[in-house]
DNA sequence: TCCGCTCTGCAACCCAGAACACACAAGGAC
DNA sequence: GTCCTTGTGTGTTCTGGGTTGCAGAGCGGA
């Protein structure tokens, strides 16, 4: 299993070879604007409070890398040397069993920083990032980080707070899986993913894309019940779907959904 | 309950991880031998950079009040306004859904620093923080945190460990309860809290203590299921156990187990 | 010493969701 | 159009663990 990981970083991935991931998405068409434009660190989060100037400098150093449809960024093999930042695509970052089966932590959209435990000193990591679409990715090094960002005061309060809320989440999510049923978990990651995901066009018909199995890879569930739970919400007029695409249309039952335990 | 002494004896563990409990850090050995002269503070991982001036000055302002068993810290109704640091004691942090169903995030030995999304600016939390047995606790408020604690850069390095490595801790949780059958968690909750469980006399004999039910609540799982578990593991000879009291017996063979999946 | 409470051990039944196995449909690539 | 891959719908069987209910056992307190 690890070494199919390796394989897949260097080089094309093998879809068969995967058990644990969904297969590789068509390329997102979608990806539109200026890409001169949009720089990495402009649009995060982590270096809001940097002055113009402090940003251009860092600039400089800043490498990118595209990543095609299921290639990984790091493994565990692969120890993570930088601090990522997604600039266009998505990336899901997940972990494994030693038989293959697989759980997402996340799925990220442009503007997410990633591999934040370099910035906390947990060297050992395992956890695989995987592009899930063509993806262009920036990498500070260890090196950009323990000067620009370990140092700085302003920074480190952000980390906190970044981790702080990975905290919140995390702990949410733990006592969901444990005491409340797929519907459940199903209803409010539909509802999560509805917020995370960018309006596509003009603020209107924000549909999610996800498959079922990416989302069940998220619900720790098997792709068969995904579906099932998901058909009944579409019975019930609460969601949309068609092929990979899915749209909340009433939020407010599924709120409800969402609440409910055992 | 025994009170026990919250300064530890020498011969720290190897401290791996320890996850229910920030790491307690190692007993400074110049500070043992007079009880009288153990405070809040000095014990605690976040403050292990300042100075005994430091400390000092800070002593004075650090109110401590006694729980006794089952007695709520914090709770929903009753936002954190203050940092917690257990002193003596044990206490519990859990969570629970509308219907009364609870899952323990973690449960705490001396020395261990709670409440610490304060730090993070999230006031709004949801867990409880319940004494499972008398205990001593200090609280910071947040008014000393903020002039102490935020603004110095030392700190916040700390912090920021200290969120880190909670949210490898949750993440690892998190994907054993999603893949991971009941057998596997609890030989793997076993051993962390054998690790955890400072030795009880002259190194030998680490007992647990701990009570099936409240490991049920750190499982995610029934009293019930849990006790099947572990009149196995005992019938195996891996643990042995007496009331609220658990000895781990075979820590090779806990491993294996706790490795299996599905 | 006896009482009462908490902790642990069963056992019988039930059910959500996993496993397995297809069938088919929607797009892309050609 | 015709393949061919990838995503989705559905049924059947199986089982881990939840639920319920009770009995006995250890321990602390009066």
């Amino acid at each position: 299993m690890k070494d199919e990981c390796a394989v897949g970083l260097a080089g094309t991935p093998a879809a068969g070879e995967r058990p644990w991931s969904p297969q590789k998405r068509e390329v997102d068409v979608l990806t539109t604007g200026d890409p001169e434009a949009f720089t990495c660190l402009n649009d995060v989060d982590l270096f809001a409070d940097l002055s113009v100037a402090e940003l251009e400098s860092m600039q400089l150093m800043v490498p990118e890398r595209r990543f095609r449809a299921g290639e990984l960024v790091f493994s565990q093999s692969e120890p993570v040397t930088s601090l990522f930042i997604l600039r266009s695509g998505r990336v899901r970052i997940f972990r494994i069993t030693e038989d293959g089966k697989a759980l997402t932590m996340a799925i990220l959209e442009p503007g997410a920083v990633f591999g934040e435990m370099l910035l906390v000193g947990q060297r050992m990591y395992d956890n695989y990032a995987e592009a899930i679409e063509e993806s262009v990715i920036c990498q500070l090094t260890v090196d950009d980080v323990e000067r620009h960002l370990i140092a700085d005061a302003r920074i480190a309060v952000r980390i906190s707070r970044l981790l702080g809320e990975q905290v919140a989440r995390l702990e949410e999510r733990l006592t969901d899986l444990a005491l409340r049923p797929l519907s459940a978990r199903t209803a409010k990651t539909l509802l999560t993913l509805a917020d995370a995901s960018r309006p596509s066009m003009l603020g209107q018909a924000p549909a999610i894309r996800i498959t079922h199995e990416q989302l069940a890879g998220l619900l720790g569930a098997t792709r068969e019940a995904t579906s099932k739970t998901m058909a009944e919400f579409a019975a019930e007029g609460l969601i949309r779907q068609s092929r990979g695409r899915i749209t909340v249309r009433d939020r407010n039952r599924l709120g409800t959904i969402a609440r409910r335990s055992s």
